[in-house]
DNA sequence: ATGGCTGCAAATAGTTTGCAATGAG
DNA sequence: CTCATTGCAAACTATTTGCAGCCAT
């Protein structure tokens, strides 16, 4: 992605376009992909980018608040950030914590439940765990 | 629930019914919930029970990996613990946390993705998540 | 100069663990 | 007696926060 088409991104997102947050966007919107606020922090340190976890947390919350990015909690453990925020579902792989995408067109709900009243629907999360198939 | 058919199902599971575990499974079990490790705790001591916060985590664990409750992940922040483990889907109110349980029948899957090659379905986990309706 | 942003370190929250004491069979 | 279980406190992990310094406007 263009250093230039992220920095539209943060604005179209109504988010300062800082030399940190063009960093951590620049490397968690490279790709559609998963990664951790832990993960996210080491590759930048790894690519020798000056930033704190503290600021890798900040800015990851602030993305999310603005739509830009969407967490997932797929396990207690911790939280993931997914740089793709089209409407799509998950495979997660029990054993290793992999997380693949599904997307929507691989998924039908011919029912879905009416939400309580004066509610509506923010999102659907499904997440299909998977395990090593049993061999027989 | 009975006494002894608290007790009864902790044999099945190949669980030691010891006090603190048939005071847990009386509080948990004694119908279809979600509880956190902390409120469960907390229903304990205000019960008068004699169990400790490390005891209220291990039997939450044993009794998880023994399959006589759930563990669920809805939101980074906590486990919560559901005594149904007959299969079914979730509401979660996104402003108060507020889990309910969606039965099976309410929801159907007219496609569904296959596994990747070697892995098997293990389980679904759907979770709708709710705001307040909007106006209009 | 002003207000937002960053970094450090300390604080928090949930959960796990080491280990000595306890208790049931 | 013996071995599993419990309780306490300390350890741990992920995350948040207070606050002083810095930076761009």
């Amino acid at each position: 992605m263009a250093t230039s088409e992220i920095a539209e991104r943060l604005f179209a997102h109504g988010i300062q376009p800082t030399a940190q947050r063009r960093r951590i966007a620049a490397v968690l919107l490279s790709a559609p992909q998963h990664m951790s606020a832990e993960q996210l922090l080491a590759q930048l340190v790894a690519d020798g980018a000056r930033v704190s976890k503290a600021t890798v947390y900040n800015t990851l919350n602030l993305f999310a608040s603005r739509g830009l990015i969407r967490p997932l909690t797929v396990d207690g453990a911790r939280v993931w950030f997914d740089s793709n925020v089209e409407a799509h579902y998950h495979f997660h792989d029990v054993e290793s914590g992999a997380l693949t995408d599904v997307a929507v067109p691989e998924v039908e709900f011919s029912r879905l439940p009416p939400p309580p009243a004066g509610m509506e629907v923010a999102g659907i999360d499904l997440v299909i765990r998977l395990r090593k198939a049993s061999p027989g």
